[in-house]
Parts: C-alpha cells; structure tokens; sequence
DNA sequence: GGAAACACGGTGACTAAGTCACATACCAGG
DNA sequence: CCTGGTATGTGACTTAGTCACCGTGTTTCC
C-alpha cells in the first residue's frame, strides 16, 4: 500500500483500500496482459520496470513506452471502460511489485477523491503525449538518430546488455537494419560492439 | 446545450452549465488550439469535423486523428491537468460548433457525475487506442496500402477533392511519394487523376 | 567431450520510401 | 492572352526495410 496516488484517498476509502488490495510481485518476463485480453483491473506499479508493446501482423514490434515505480497503467483504464480487449502487450522488465485496482473500487475512487481523479487524469495526459512523440519520431526522424538518442539514454556506465534484435524492437525497425548502424558507428570508433553487449558509448 | 456527455449531468450541475456556456462557431480553417498553447478549456464538438495534426521540425506534417459531432478533446483534457501547452494542432475542415467547458466546470462535473467521468475516460481510451493504431501503422504498414485503404474511405461517389500535399500531410509522408503512388494507381485503371481532384476510386 | 540445435550477428542484393532539384501543367486575375 | 502562383511529374540519389544466406558463438543433451 506505498503507490502515491492511495495516500490522497479519503480516510474511508483508504481503509477498503488496505483491506482489500494485495500487492502481487511482477517478476522478469511475467506478462501482465497480452492482445485482446480483457481488463482484468487498473494496475498501479509500485515497483520495477514494465514495457509495453505492440507486434505487428508482419511480427514486427515497438516499444511504445515505460512503466515505472508509482505509474499507473493508463492503457488499461480504456479498456476498463469500454470492455474491448488490450491493444498491446505488457511484460516485465525489470521485476517489482504491482497492485491490481478491481473495477468497482477504481470507480468508487474516482468519485470520492479529486486527488485520486487529478492523478489519474494526468497520468492519462503524459501518455497521450508519449504517444504524439512516438508517432512523429517514427514518422519522421531517421533511424541512425534515434538509435544514437536511444544508445545515448539508456546507457549504463556507457555500456548497454541487448541483442540487436531487442533494439530493433524498442525502435521498431529491423535487426538488419540495427546491425548495420550499428557496425558504422563501430567503424566510426563511437562504440565497441560484442556478442549482446555494447559498450564505449560516447 | 445539446452535447450528449452534458444531458448525463444532475439537474443543478446541468442548470448551470445552460447558463454559463455558449456554443461556439467552428468555421472552416479556425484554428483551435496550436502547439504550445495553453489549454483555455475542454473543447466539446457539437458537430462539423476538426483534425488534430503535428507538425515536425523538418516541416512535415500528419494528421493524428479527427473529432466529429459529439467529440471531446481528450488531448486538452492532458493540457488542463499539467499545465503544460499543447503538442498538436487542431483546425476546422467542415464548419460546425463547439462549447468551450472551462476548467472549474470540467472539475464539478467529473466530481458529479459517473455517467460524465465514464464518458471522459471512454473518449481518452478510444483516442489512445487511436494513437496506438497509428504508432502500429506508420512504423510497419507499407505506403501504397496506407494510401489506398484513405481512398477508399474518404472517397465521396468515388471521388475526393485533395491536394497531392495534403494526401501526404494525411498519411505522413512526402508530395513525391503520394504523386508516384497515385500515378501508379492510375496507370493501373484504379484512379483517375485531375488537378486537385482523384475520380474513379474502387 | 562432441554433435546438434539454437541464438546472434554480418552482409549482398533488392525493393520501398524519402529527399532534392527542377521541369511542366493548370488556373485565376489583370 | 500573359503572368504568377499553385499543383503535379520525374530523374537521381539516399535511407530504410526485406530476403536470403552464412559464419560463429552458446547451450543442450546424449
């Protein structure tokens, strides 16, 4: 019972809260939801790392984004209300801790609580325009860019663990193409490239 | 007074709210709202159509989705929450109306109404799945597809007034590409081409 | 330990799409 | 009927995606 957005509920409801939800841990590669699944209720991520994406019927994927400790999954709330099934898939990443918010209560919240409504709206806002920037990145910048911005930022003591087919897929290209950006950034003495691991980034 | 999210509303709420609002004309080319612009309140389409677009850095354009009779714009909906300015562009293409829900209003009546925060969530699901839609097509589907599945559904009698440009704009891609696309279609006897007009579709 | 199966990466050849430059065609207003 | 602005056509080139195939590490299983 740590996620932020619990803590602005009103006292009453806040006692249902502890009372009934469960924390329920999300280890590495778990699925919290896969196409076409309905909702099953709101997950709120106390923890960990959880990547949501989308295959293509050509069995193309793109990581559309991220959630981290204390997001909530918007994407579900959609479902929720229209009762159609997920679009994308969700997985584990990084494990953690999660807490699965049934309808009835999520409802109940968002009628007690301004908090509760302001959070969850807000939530929704910044993945809206997580979204508008995909799209426009993958429509319009060009691949060698954005593998650099992401080499860049997801960097780690200038070092990244990934297969070229894992980056094809957070971009949404394919591995050949990955490969060989890859490969001309190495000629270029700006990487050093080894089987699932580069390394010497900027 | 005839947006149908409005009639959810208990009577006093729905007093106020026929006192206080005024439709609004939308004529064809008003701009909505730009990027950058902070959000003045939650627009609710009456009828007439608006598209929402981005527009890149290298000047290339496209369309994310379009709002109808009975609309909201979800994506202000983000804007009030944060503060922060819009990222897209809204413009009239057939004229219509609109009432302007200001942010204190907005707050009352999703604090009101059950029937009026499920609509608002429904309406944000739908658009993110939209926008999910569109991440999905842009990154994987091919170019001659794209353009003749939006022939084929924006076609009028078979026929549609457009610009090679705002085709592009449309699909997110160039003039050129749309020209040599269409030229194909009509050296294949699918199309037939005249100055900003395309015939004999399907 | 060794063979087979698998995962990962490299690369050539080709197609699709985007960019740049410029030519041509159409149309409205003087 | 000339002219400037808008719309379209097209060649040449670059970037990206696809297909096919290879080689090389790794793991598994006998």
């Amino acid at each position: 019972m740590k996620h932020p957005i619990l803590e602005t509920l009103p006292p009453l409801l806040r006692q249902e809260a502890e009372k009934t939800l469960r924390t329920m841990p999300l280890p590495v590669g778990q699925v919290l939801f896969s196409p076409g699944d309905p909702c099953g209720g709101l997950p709120l991520v106390l923890g960990g790392s959880v990547k949501v994406q989308m295959t293509a019927v050509s069995g193309n994927r793109i990581v559309l984004y991220r959630m981290g400790a204390n997001d909530i999954c918007t994407l579900s709330i959609g479902c929720l209300m229209s009762g159609r099934g997920h679009r994308a898939e969700a997985v584990v990443e990084e494990s953690g801790e999660a807490i699965m918010l049934p309808r009835g209560l999520f409802d109940r919240m968002m009628a007690a609580s301004a908090a509760f409504r302001a959070g969850i709206m807000t939530s929704y806002g910044l993945r809206l325009d997580d979204l508008m920037l995909l799209v426009e990145e993958v429509a319009f910048r060009r691949m060698d860019e954005r593998l650099e911005q992401w080499l860049a930022t997801r960097a780690n003591q200038g070092e990244i663990h990934a297969t070229h087919q894992d980056i094809a897929e957070e971009l949404g290209t394919a591995r050949e193409v990955v490969s060989r950006l890859l490969k001309e950034l190495e000629r270029q003495g700006r990487v050093v490239l080894a089987r699932g691991r580069i390394s010497g980034i900027k």
